[in-house]
DNA sequence: ACCAGAGCGGAACGATCCGTTCCACTGCTA
DNA sequence: TAGCAGTGGAACGGATCGTTCCGCTCTGGT
Protein backbone atom coordinates (compact mmCIF):
# COMPACT_ATOMS: atom_id res chain seq x y z
CA UNK A 1 0.00 0.00 0.00
CA UNK A 2 1.45 2.87 -0.86
CA UNK A 3 0.65 6.56 -2.76
CA UNK A 4 -3.09 7.40 -3.02
CA UNK A 5 -3.99 4.86 -0.74
CA UNK A 6 -1.40 5.17 2.03
CA UNK A 7 -1.90 9.06 1.87
CA UNK A 8 -5.92 8.44 2.32
CA UNK A 9 -5.20 5.68 5.27
CA UNK A 10 -2.83 8.54 7.29
CA UNK A 11 -6.13 11.27 7.07
CA UNK A 12 -8.07 8.69 8.76
CA UNK A 13 -5.68 8.49 11.86
CA UNK A 14 -4.69 12.16 11.12
CA UNK A 15 -8.17 13.79 11.29
CA UNK A 16 -9.51 11.72 14.19
CA UNK A 17 -6.38 13.06 16.25
CA UNK A 18 -6.72 16.61 15.45
CA UNK A 19 -10.64 16.49 15.92
CA UNK A 20 -9.74 14.99 19.47
CA UNK A 21 -7.39 17.86 20.22
CA UNK A 22 -9.69 20.48 19.09
CA UNK A 23 -13.06 19.48 20.64
CA UNK A 24 -11.03 18.66 23.68
CA UNK A 25 -10.17 22.44 23.72
CA UNK A 26 -13.85 23.44 23.03
CA UNK A 27 -16.57 21.02 22.16
CA UNK A 28 -18.21 23.85 20.33
CA UNK A 29 -15.30 24.01 17.91
CA UNK A 30 -16.12 24.73 14.10
CA UNK A 31 -15.64 21.77 11.94
CA UNK A 32 -13.53 23.69 9.90
CA UNK A 33 -11.00 24.28 12.87
CA UNK A 34 -10.53 20.43 12.94
CA UNK A 35 -9.84 20.43 9.16
CA UNK A 36 -7.19 23.10 9.74
CA UNK A 37 -5.61 21.44 12.61
CA UNK A 38 -5.03 18.10 10.30
CA UNK A 39 -3.64 19.67 7.44
CA UNK A 40 -6.34 18.48 5.28
CA UNK A 41 -9.10 20.15 3.37
CA UNK A 42 -12.98 20.78 4.92
CA UNK A 43 -13.74 18.03 1.70
CA UNK A 44 -11.16 14.95 3.31
CA UNK A 45 -13.62 15.07 6.32
CA UNK A 46 -16.71 14.52 5.22
CA UNK A 47 -15.58 11.59 3.05
CA UNK A 48 -15.27 9.89 6.20
CA UNK A 49 -17.77 11.01 8.50
CA UNK A 50 -21.92 12.24 7.23
CA UNK A 51 -21.54 15.44 8.75
CA UNK A 52 -20.33 16.99 12.59
CA UNK A 53 -22.50 14.70 14.53
CA UNK A 54 -21.19 11.32 13.51
CA UNK A 55 -17.53 12.69 14.26
CA UNK A 56 -18.67 13.70 17.48
CA UNK A 57 -19.94 10.43 17.77
CA UNK A 58 -17.03 8.79 17.09
CA UNK A 59 -15.04 10.46 19.37
CA UNK A 60 -17.59 10.19 22.56
CA UNK A 61 -17.36 6.33 21.77
CA UNK A 62 -13.86 6.48 21.54
CA UNK A 63 -13.97 7.86 25.12
CA UNK A 64 -16.45 5.43 26.29
CA UNK A 65 -14.34 2.23 25.49
CA UNK A 66 -11.44 3.72 26.60
CA UNK A 67 -13.03 4.33 29.82
CA UNK A 68 -14.41 0.79 29.92
CA UNK A 69 -10.87 -0.77 29.08
CA UNK A 70 -9.29 1.44 32.42
CA UNK A 71 -11.88 0.25 34.64
CA UNK A 72 -11.48 -3.51 33.62
CA UNK A 73 -7.58 -2.95 33.96
CA UNK A 74 -8.40 -1.36 37.28
CA UNK A 75 -10.31 -4.21 38.07
CA UNK A 76 -7.33 -7.06 37.42
CA UNK A 77 -5.24 -4.49 40.45
CA UNK A 78 -5.79 -6.77 43.49
CA UNK A 79 -5.89 -4.01 45.87
CA UNK A 80 -9.31 -2.35 45.83
CA UNK A 81 -7.52 1.18 46.29
CA UNK A 82 -4.18 1.21 44.50
CA UNK A 83 -7.25 0.14 41.77
CA UNK A 84 -9.61 2.86 42.21
CA UNK A 85 -6.86 5.74 42.74
CA UNK A 86 -5.02 4.24 39.66
CA UNK A 87 -7.88 4.04 37.51
CA UNK A 88 -8.57 7.59 38.62
CA UNK A 89 -5.48 9.15 37.35
CA UNK A 90 -5.54 7.61 34.27
CA UNK A 91 -9.19 8.71 33.44
CA UNK A 92 -8.10 12.25 34.48
CA UNK A 93 -4.72 12.10 32.72
CA UNK A 94 -6.28 11.07 29.34
CA UNK A 95 -8.94 13.55 29.91
CA UNK A 96 -11.47 11.20 28.93
CA UNK A 97 -14.12 12.67 30.39
CA UNK A 98 -14.11 15.96 28.08
CA UNK A 99 -14.38 13.44 25.53
CA UNK A 100 -17.76 11.85 26.91
CA UNK A 101 -19.44 14.16 29.38
CA UNK A 102 -18.27 17.15 27.33
CA UNK A 103 -19.41 16.03 24.18
CA UNK A 104 -23.31 14.36 25.17
CA UNK A 105 -25.79 16.47 24.54
CA UNK A 106 -24.01 17.73 21.35
CA UNK A 107 -25.71 14.88 19.40
CA UNK A 108 -28.46 12.33 19.47
CA UNK A 109 -26.80 9.52 20.98
CA UNK A 110 -26.81 5.83 19.50
CA UNK A 111 -28.33 2.61 21.18
CA UNK A 112 -24.84 1.19 21.33
CA UNK A 113 -23.32 4.62 22.87
CA UNK A 114 -25.97 3.86 25.77
CA UNK A 115 -24.97 0.10 26.18
CA UNK A 116 -21.19 1.33 26.46
CA UNK A 117 -22.32 3.75 29.14
CA UNK A 118 -24.27 1.51 31.08
CA UNK A 119 -21.46 -1.07 30.74
CA UNK A 120 -18.81 1.51 31.94
CA UNK A 121 -21.31 2.57 34.83
CA UNK A 122 -21.15 -1.06 35.72
CA UNK A 123 -17.80 -1.07 36.16
CA UNK A 124 -16.89 1.89 38.46
CA UNK A 125 -19.56 0.65 40.56
CA UNK A 126 -17.91 -2.20 40.97
CA UNK A 127 -14.22 -0.35 41.61
CA UNK A 128 -16.39 1.56 43.88
CA UNK A 129 -17.99 -0.88 45.97
CA UNK A 130 -14.43 -2.85 45.96
CA UNK A 131 -13.06 0.18 47.53
CA UNK A 132 -15.47 0.27 49.97
CA UNK A 133 -16.05 -3.59 50.68
CA UNK A 134 -12.37 -2.96 51.74
CA UNK A 135 -12.65 0.33 54.21
CA UNK A 136 -10.33 1.80 52.04
CA UNK A 137 -12.96 4.45 50.72
CA UNK A 138 -14.73 6.58 52.97
CA UNK A 139 -17.59 4.27 53.77
CA UNK A 140 -20.29 7.91 53.50
CA UNK A 141 -19.30 7.99 49.85
CA UNK A 142 -21.07 6.67 47.30
CA UNK A 143 -20.65 5.77 43.58
CA UNK A 144 -21.54 9.48 42.00
CA UNK A 145 -19.23 11.44 44.48
CA UNK A 146 -16.44 10.24 42.28
CA UNK A 147 -18.22 11.16 38.80
CA UNK A 148 -18.85 14.63 40.58
CA UNK A 149 -14.45 13.87 41.28
CA UNK A 150 -14.13 13.21 37.56
CA UNK A 151 -16.23 16.58 36.59
CA UNK A 152 -14.58 18.74 38.72
CA UNK A 153 -11.01 17.57 37.84
CA UNK A 154 -11.66 18.30 34.34
CA UNK A 155 -12.53 21.84 34.95
CA UNK A 156 -8.94 22.27 36.12
CA UNK A 157 -8.00 24.02 32.47
CA UNK A 158 -5.35 26.05 31.98
CA UNK A 159 -3.62 27.39 28.31
CA UNK A 160 -1.15 24.88 28.38
CA UNK A 161 -2.26 20.79 28.15
CA UNK A 162 1.09 19.68 29.58
CA UNK A 163 0.63 21.50 32.92
CA UNK A 164 -3.12 21.06 33.22
CA UNK A 165 -2.26 17.37 33.38
CA UNK A 166 0.02 18.31 36.52
CA UNK A 167 -2.25 20.50 37.81
CA UNK A 168 -5.16 17.83 37.90
CA UNK A 169 -3.28 15.19 38.95
CA UNK A 170 -2.24 17.76 42.01
CA UNK A 171 -6.19 18.32 42.62
CA UNK A 172 -6.79 14.84 42.34
CA UNK A 173 -4.64 13.63 45.52
CA UNK A 174 -6.29 16.65 46.93
CA UNK A 175 -9.78 15.07 46.50
CA UNK A 176 -8.42 11.40 46.96
CA UNK A 177 -6.96 12.69 50.64
CA UNK A 178 -10.25 13.50 51.43
CA UNK A 179 -12.43 10.26 49.93
CA UNK A 180 -9.92 7.88 51.73
CA UNK A 181 -10.63 6.37 54.63
CA UNK A 182 -8.34 6.52 57.25
CA UNK A 183 -9.39 9.11 59.98
CA UNK A 184 -12.38 9.99 61.98
CA UNK A 185 -14.39 13.03 60.41
CA UNK A 186 -18.08 14.00 60.12
CA UNK A 187 -20.45 12.21 57.40
CA UNK A 188 -20.63 14.40 53.87
CA UNK A 189 -23.05 16.92 54.00
CA UNK A 190 -26.55 16.29 52.07
CA UNK A 191 -27.74 13.18 50.43
CA UNK A 192 -25.12 11.76 48.17
CA UNK A 193 -26.10 12.49 44.17
CA UNK A 194 -28.48 10.01 42.39
CA UNK A 195 -27.10 8.90 39.38
CA UNK A 196 -30.41 10.34 37.82
CA UNK A 197 -29.03 13.73 38.56
CA UNK A 198 -25.16 13.37 37.58
CA UNK A 199 -26.38 11.80 33.82
CA UNK A 200 -29.15 14.51 32.73
CA UNK A 201 -26.54 15.79 29.95
CA UNK A 202 -27.68 11.95 28.04
CA UNK A 203 -31.02 12.76 27.99
CA UNK A 204 -32.38 12.96 24.55
CA UNK A 205 -35.57 15.14 23.82
CA UNK B 1 -42.34 57.83 44.40
CA UNK B 2 -45.07 55.74 42.40
CA UNK B 3 -46.13 55.60 39.03
CA UNK B 4 -43.89 55.39 36.34
CA UNK B 5 -40.71 55.75 38.22
CA UNK B 6 -41.50 53.22 40.45
CA UNK B 7 -42.06 51.04 37.89
CA UNK B 8 -38.43 52.25 36.28
CA UNK B 9 -36.76 51.74 39.59
CA UNK B 10 -38.60 47.97 39.89
CA UNK B 11 -37.26 47.70 36.24
CA UNK B 12 -33.13 48.85 37.29
CA UNK B 13 -33.46 45.48 39.69
CA UNK B 14 -35.10 42.98 38.33
CA UNK B 15 -33.12 43.13 35.05
CA UNK B 16 -29.72 42.86 37.22
CA UNK B 17 -31.18 39.63 39.21
CA UNK B 18 -32.23 38.51 35.57
CA UNK B 19 -29.03 39.10 34.05
CA UNK B 20 -27.37 37.18 37.06
CA UNK B 21 -29.35 34.44 36.57
CA UNK B 22 -29.37 34.47 32.72
CA UNK B 23 -25.57 34.43 32.47
CA UNK B 24 -24.90 32.27 35.69
CA UNK B 25 -26.86 29.36 33.82
CA UNK B 26 -24.99 30.10 30.68
CA UNK B 27 -21.95 33.05 30.31
CA UNK B 28 -22.17 33.11 26.62
CA UNK B 29 -26.22 33.62 26.31
CA UNK B 30 -28.01 36.23 24.75
CA UNK B 31 -28.56 39.55 25.72
CA UNK B 32 -32.66 38.59 24.60
CA UNK B 33 -32.47 36.07 27.06
CA UNK B 34 -31.81 38.10 30.09
CA UNK B 35 -34.87 40.93 28.84
CA UNK B 36 -37.60 37.72 28.33
CA UNK B 37 -36.36 36.31 31.99
CA UNK B 38 -37.10 39.70 33.10
CA UNK B 39 -39.80 39.92 31.64
CA UNK B 40 -38.99 43.49 30.15
CA UNK B 41 -38.24 44.61 26.55
CA UNK B 42 -34.85 44.80 24.82
CA UNK B 43 -34.93 48.92 25.05
CA UNK B 44 -35.23 48.57 28.94
CA UNK B 45 -32.44 47.11 28.68
CA UNK B 46 -29.67 49.39 26.47
CA UNK B 47 -31.70 52.37 28.48
CA UNK B 48 -29.63 51.27 31.56
CA UNK B 49 -26.72 50.11 29.90
CA UNK B 50 -24.72 50.75 26.78
CA UNK B 51 -24.65 47.41 25.97
CA UNK B 52 -23.89 44.05 26.71
CA UNK B 53 -20.33 44.53 27.76
CA UNK B 54 -21.51 47.15 30.22
CA UNK B 55 -24.00 44.74 31.64
CA UNK B 56 -21.42 41.54 32.19
CA UNK B 57 -19.05 44.37 33.53
CA UNK B 58 -21.41 45.52 36.19
CA UNK B 59 -22.27 41.51 36.98
CA UNK B 60 -18.32 40.49 37.36
CA UNK B 61 -17.85 43.62 39.60
CA UNK B 62 -20.71 42.86 41.81
CA UNK B 63 -18.92 39.17 42.25
CA UNK B 64 -16.46 40.60 42.97
CA UNK B 65 -17.10 43.06 45.67
CA UNK B 66 -18.83 40.10 47.30
CA UNK B 67 -15.80 37.98 47.47
CA UNK B 68 -13.97 40.64 48.99
CA UNK B 69 -17.13 41.43 51.37
CA UNK B 70 -17.13 37.68 52.37
CA UNK B 71 -13.06 37.17 52.93
CA UNK B 72 -13.10 40.33 55.17
CA UNK B 73 -15.50 38.82 57.13
CA UNK B 74 -13.88 35.69 57.33
CA UNK B 75 -11.02 37.37 58.20
CA UNK B 76 -13.06 38.60 61.06
CA UNK B 77 -13.49 34.94 62.58
CA UNK B 78 -10.70 33.89 65.04
CA UNK B 79 -10.24 30.54 64.42
CA UNK B 80 -8.32 30.32 61.20
CA UNK B 81 -9.32 27.02 59.77
CA UNK B 82 -13.13 28.32 60.41
CA UNK B 83 -12.43 31.33 58.98
CA UNK B 84 -11.33 29.78 55.87
CA UNK B 85 -13.83 26.75 55.59
CA UNK B 86 -16.97 29.43 55.92
CA UNK B 87 -15.69 31.55 53.20
CA UNK B 88 -15.17 29.10 51.16
CA UNK B 89 -18.59 27.87 51.48
CA UNK B 90 -20.51 31.09 51.49
CA UNK B 91 -18.26 31.99 48.11
CA UNK B 92 -18.91 28.57 46.55
CA UNK B 93 -22.85 28.66 47.77
CA UNK B 94 -23.51 32.34 46.00
CA UNK B 95 -21.68 30.78 42.70
CA UNK B 96 -19.46 33.94 42.98
CA UNK B 97 -17.15 32.05 40.56
CA UNK B 98 -19.85 32.15 38.05
CA UNK B 99 -20.13 35.61 38.35
CA UNK B 100 -16.21 36.56 38.20
CA UNK B 101 -13.86 34.22 36.07
CA UNK B 102 -16.32 32.53 33.88
CA UNK B 103 -17.09 36.35 32.95
CA UNK B 104 -13.67 37.52 32.17
CA UNK B 105 -12.60 37.33 29.01
CA UNK B 106 -16.08 37.97 27.38
CA UNK B 107 -15.22 41.69 27.97
CA UNK B 108 -12.51 44.34 28.68
CA UNK B 109 -11.95 44.76 32.24
CA UNK B 110 -12.05 48.20 33.53
CA UNK B 111 -9.00 49.64 35.79
CA UNK B 112 -11.39 49.67 38.62
CA UNK B 113 -12.34 45.83 38.37
CA UNK B 114 -8.24 45.43 38.08
CA UNK B 115 -7.98 46.50 41.94
CA UNK B 116 -10.81 45.11 43.09
CA UNK B 117 -9.46 41.52 42.06
CA UNK B 118 -6.34 42.80 43.12
CA UNK B 119 -7.90 43.48 46.41
CA UNK B 120 -9.51 39.97 46.46
CA UNK B 121 -6.62 37.72 45.84
CA UNK B 122 -4.61 40.12 48.77
CA UNK B 123 -7.34 39.00 50.95
CA UNK B 124 -7.67 35.34 49.85
CA UNK B 125 -3.90 34.96 50.49
CA UNK B 126 -4.31 36.06 54.30
CA UNK B 127 -6.92 33.58 54.77
CA UNK B 128 -4.57 30.55 53.40
CA UNK B 129 -1.53 32.47 55.45
CA UNK B 130 -3.53 32.59 58.01
CA UNK B 131 -4.44 28.65 58.41
CA UNK B 132 -1.13 27.42 56.74
CA UNK B 133 0.69 29.42 60.11
CA UNK B 134 -2.00 27.63 62.59
CA UNK B 135 -1.29 24.22 61.24
CA UNK B 136 -4.96 23.87 60.12
CA UNK B 137 -4.07 23.71 56.51
CA UNK B 138 -1.73 21.16 55.38
CA UNK B 139 1.62 22.84 55.09
CA UNK B 140 2.18 21.56 51.18
CA UNK B 141 -0.90 23.45 50.38
CA UNK B 142 -0.87 26.95 48.83
CA UNK B 143 -3.09 29.85 48.12
CA UNK B 144 -3.40 28.70 43.75
CA UNK B 145 -4.93 25.11 45.34
CA UNK B 146 -7.94 26.98 46.92
CA UNK B 147 -8.48 28.83 43.66
CA UNK B 148 -8.63 25.27 41.60
CA UNK B 149 -10.49 24.07 44.32
CA UNK B 150 -13.45 27.23 43.30
CA UNK B 151 -12.86 26.46 40.18
CA UNK B 152 -13.59 22.53 40.85
CA UNK B 153 -16.54 23.39 42.89
CA UNK B 154 -18.27 25.38 40.08
CA UNK B 155 -18.09 22.60 37.80
CA UNK B 156 -20.42 20.53 40.21
CA UNK B 157 -23.99 21.30 38.42
CA UNK B 158 -26.90 19.69 38.00
CA UNK B 159 -30.10 21.45 35.84
CA UNK B 160 -31.73 22.07 39.57
CA UNK B 161 -30.28 25.13 41.22
CA UNK B 162 -31.13 24.21 44.87
CA UNK B 163 -29.74 20.98 44.60
CA UNK B 164 -26.62 22.15 42.75
CA UNK B 165 -25.63 24.43 45.73
CA UNK B 166 -26.55 21.03 47.60
CA UNK B 167 -23.79 18.77 45.60
CA UNK B 168 -21.46 22.04 45.87
CA UNK B 169 -21.45 21.72 49.60
CA UNK B 170 -21.26 17.79 49.91
CA UNK B 171 -17.97 18.45 46.65
CA UNK B 172 -16.62 21.01 48.99
CA UNK B 173 -16.72 18.92 52.10
CA UNK B 174 -14.77 15.96 50.27
CA UNK B 175 -12.11 18.86 49.25
CA UNK B 176 -11.63 20.30 52.93
CA UNK B 177 -10.93 16.88 54.33
CA UNK B 178 -8.32 16.61 51.47
CA UNK B 179 -6.84 20.00 52.65
CA UNK B 180 -7.03 19.94 56.51
CA UNK B 181 -3.62 18.96 58.32
CA UNK B 182 -4.58 16.52 60.93
CA UNK B 183 -3.20 12.90 59.02
CA UNK B 184 0.54 12.32 57.65
CA UNK B 185 0.37 11.23 54.30
CA UNK B 186 2.57 11.92 51.19
CA UNK B 187 3.15 15.99 49.93
CA UNK B 188 0.96 16.74 46.43
CA UNK B 189 2.37 15.82 43.45
CA UNK B 190 3.65 18.24 40.65
CA UNK B 191 4.90 22.05 41.73
CA UNK B 192 2.17 24.17 42.96
CA UNK B 193 0.00 26.34 40.41
CA UNK B 194 1.44 30.11 39.77
CA UNK B 195 -0.75 32.94 39.96
CA UNK B 196 0.14 33.66 36.57
CA UNK B 197 -1.46 29.87 35.40
CA UNK B 198 -4.56 31.14 37.21
CA UNK B 199 -5.09 34.22 35.82
CA UNK B 200 -4.83 33.87 32.47
CA UNK B 201 -8.85 34.16 31.80
CA UNK B 202 -8.17 37.84 32.60
CA UNK B 203 -5.14 38.90 30.15
CA UNK B 204 -6.05 41.63 27.99
CA UNK B 205 -5.72 40.89 24.43
C1' DA C 1 -57.40 69.22 30.67
C1' DC C 2 -53.49 68.53 28.05
C1' DC C 3 -49.24 67.56 25.83
C1' DA C 4 -44.07 66.89 25.71
C1' DG C 5 -41.37 63.39 26.42
C1' DA C 6 -39.42 59.57 29.36
C1' DG C 7 -39.76 54.96 29.19
C1' DC C 8 -40.86 50.91 26.85
C1' DG C 9 -41.89 46.69 23.61
C1' DG C 10 -40.43 44.30 20.01
C1' DA C 11 -39.80 44.10 14.94
C1' DA C 12 -36.14 44.74 11.70
C1' DC C 13 -31.34 45.08 10.29
C1' DG C 14 -26.75 43.90 9.55
C1' DA C 15 -22.83 41.39 10.88
C1' DT C 16 -20.86 37.12 11.93
C1' DC C 17 -20.40 32.33 12.21
C1' DC C 18 -20.74 27.68 10.72
C1' DG C 19 -22.33 23.33 8.57
C1' DT C 20 -22.73 21.59 4.24
C1' DT C 21 -22.42 21.39 -0.72
C1' DC C 22 -20.14 21.69 -4.96
C1' DC C 23 -16.75 21.98 -8.46
C1' DA C 24 -12.30 21.99 -10.40
C1' DC C 25 -8.04 19.62 -9.99
C1' DT C 26 -4.55 15.96 -8.99
C1' DG C 27 -2.18 11.83 -9.69
C1' DC C 28 -2.91 6.78 -8.91
C1' DT C 29 -4.46 2.60 -10.96
C1' DA C 30 -6.17 -0.51 -14.10
C1' DT D 1 -3.91 6.90 -21.22
C1' DA D 2 -8.66 7.30 -19.47
C1' DG D 3 -11.24 7.46 -15.57
C1' DC D 4 -12.06 8.00 -10.97
C1' DA D 5 -11.16 8.07 -5.93
C1' DG D 6 -9.56 11.51 -3.15
C1' DT D 7 -8.89 16.25 -2.18
C1' DG D 8 -8.76 21.55 -1.34
C1' DG D 9 -11.30 25.29 -0.54
C1' DA D 10 -14.58 28.74 -2.30
C1' DA D 11 -19.40 29.64 -2.03
C1' DC D 12 -24.05 29.17 -0.18
C1' DG D 13 -27.80 29.31 2.97
C1' DG D 14 -29.45 29.19 7.43
C1' DA D 15 -29.13 30.49 12.08
C1' DT D 16 -27.83 33.47 15.81
C1' DC D 17 -27.25 37.69 18.12
C1' DG D 18 -26.10 42.57 19.24
C1' DT D 19 -27.91 46.80 18.25
C1' DT D 20 -30.98 50.25 16.35
C1' DC D 21 -35.26 52.32 15.56
C1' DC D 22 -40.08 53.36 15.38
C1' DG D 23 -44.49 53.76 17.25
C1' DC D 24 -47.02 53.44 21.46
C1' DT D 25 -48.34 54.37 26.45
C1' DC D 26 -48.98 56.77 30.22
C1' DT D 27 -47.09 60.13 33.52
C1' DG D 28 -46.24 64.42 35.56
C1' DG D 29 -45.82 69.19 35.33
C1' DT D 30 -48.36 73.19 33.71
Amino acid sequence: MSGRKQQAARNDTVILEAAREVFLADPKAPIAAVAERAGVGISALYRRYSGKEELLRRLCHDGLLLFVAQAQAALAEPDPWRGLTGFLSAVVDADVHSLTVHLAGTFTPTPEMGATARQAGELAARLVQRALDDNSLRPDAVLADVTLLLESCAAVRVPDPARTRELRARHLALLLDGLAADRDRADLPGPPPTPAELNWRWRTP
